[in-house]
DNA sequence: AGTTAATTCGTATTTACAGTACGAAATCGA
DNA sequence: TCGATTTCGTACTGTAAATACGAATTAACT
């Protein structure tokens, strides 16, 4: 750790910097895809890179670093697509269709960055500070958590949510399962298309459609009619066997 | 030592050896359960082992060899389970809900095996042989995927589940969700629970219960009110028999 | 008992990789 | 040009994986 010093923002200098921090980061990012994160050596980055082990050193002190770098800046990078993406729609439904849609096109467009998150959330999991859970569904903080569920129970109201949900639990749920399927796919990659013979994008898809009808009110014929108010299930808190 | 079976060429040493691996190899998974496979040394598994590691490195030549040997057992062992825990039901909807169940079991009994699957999944994952893909969905080969499939068209047909359904996709789709969904609840554990205030039990569970209304054709026309919740649970008798 | 075969121990060694140290050389801005 | 900054080259430390092999131990069989 040489000489860290201080490179004011904005710098000559500090622009080198960043240009070069991003270039180990790209480089690490593809090694990290193609060899799997704890299968790749520093030696390999140095290579793609250019650089010799001091150097690097000088911008990461260690491999995790690494990783954790280009993890935050996904986060970052998603965060704002992630509330464009959602924006247009204004119902409970729609913003929830919105945001799943969104989804599927990562998986599409951006496999690669699924792929690197799956492996994050196994292998780093245990380290995370609890703030970081969230990801994804943090990265809603615009809308936020509550707006999502204001607009769930709004949607309950009006009858194009299913009665009996509970914004909570369903909220969370939804949004856990579609981010595990979606790495859990990306993860597979191509062996899911030739064991299955369905592509990616189509399981996907076809899995936000049961969600959507799982959620979606029964039929919209139906007026009103007291219908059994259904005790939203309080999830068992803190009741598991674990 | 109970059994002393037949003595057959070298069995006595074999039945040992036998014991010896299982040592190791339950050792070992706890350890990765607490460390984080790529984190765990050879070191570790020693100590916890009392071997050395020339004795060690006579039944596992590398590190990844008993991570497989681990995965290949646990495969193994929920094949038989699965098949029996899908055993009960007949109809489409029926089986699909109960291997759903099942699963929530194993979240909640077995949830450290879930974690090195997940782990396994992320890290391992593109060395799989083609074969090996399938694992959960595999398992229920003695139902077998076509079986499956019938069921569901059989469920189209006779209206308990939704028209429109490719079987083939629905069912891919589903189950990988599922475990998708499973697996990453497992991996961020008690995490999930801190940050939501939501057991994983129920974040699963009102999962499934997405899944099960996704699937389900809408309420018949009936002027019953909108679709009877119906818990999958136990038998799930009477109301949807199909 | 004693012989034999399998297993384990001890210990030493090789290889690979992570990460550090530091001065010389190159680069850049002024 | 000077001075600040980055990079290079190289040599070094430390840790862990994996192997080698003879000695010691244990179990099985007569």
């Amino acid at each position: 750790m040489a000489t860290k010093a201080k490179v004011k923002v904005g710098n000559p200098y500090h622009q080198h910097r960043e240009r070069q921090r991003r270039r180990i980061l790209d480089a690490a990012k593809e090694i990290f895809d193609e060899r799997g994160i704890d299968r790749t050596t520093m030696a390999e980055i140095m290579a793609a890179t250019g650089l010799r082990a001091s150097t690097l050193y000088e911008y990461f002190s260690k491999k995790d670093d690494i990783v954790w770098a280009i993890f935050s800046d996904m986060i970052e990078e998603d965060s704002a697509r992630a509330k464009i993406a959602v924006e247009g729609a204004t119902t409970g439904l729609a913003k929830i269709m919105a945001l799943l849609e969104h989804m599927a096109d990562q998986l599409s467009n951006d496999s690669a960055k699924i792929r690197f998150m799956a492996q994050f959330d196994a292998m780093y999991a245990r380290d995370w500070p609890v703030e970081r859970l969230l990801t994804l569904e943090g990265q809603l903080n615009d809308i936020g958590f509550e707006g999502f569920k204001k607009l769930i129970r709004e949607g309950i109201d009006d009858g194009s949510l299913r009665r009996g949900l509970d914004p909570d639990l369903t909220l969370h749920a939804v949004i856990n399962a579609v981010i595990g399927a979606q790495r859990r796919l990306a993860s597979l990659g191509t062996k899911v298309e030739l064991e299955y013979g369905q592509s990616i994008d189509s399981l996907f898809k076809e899995m936000i459609r049961i969600v959507e009808f799982g959620l979606r009110a029964p039929a919209p014929s139906n007026k009103n009619g007291p219908a059994p108010r259904v005790k939203a299930r309080k999830g068992s808190k803190g009741k598991r066997t674990l």
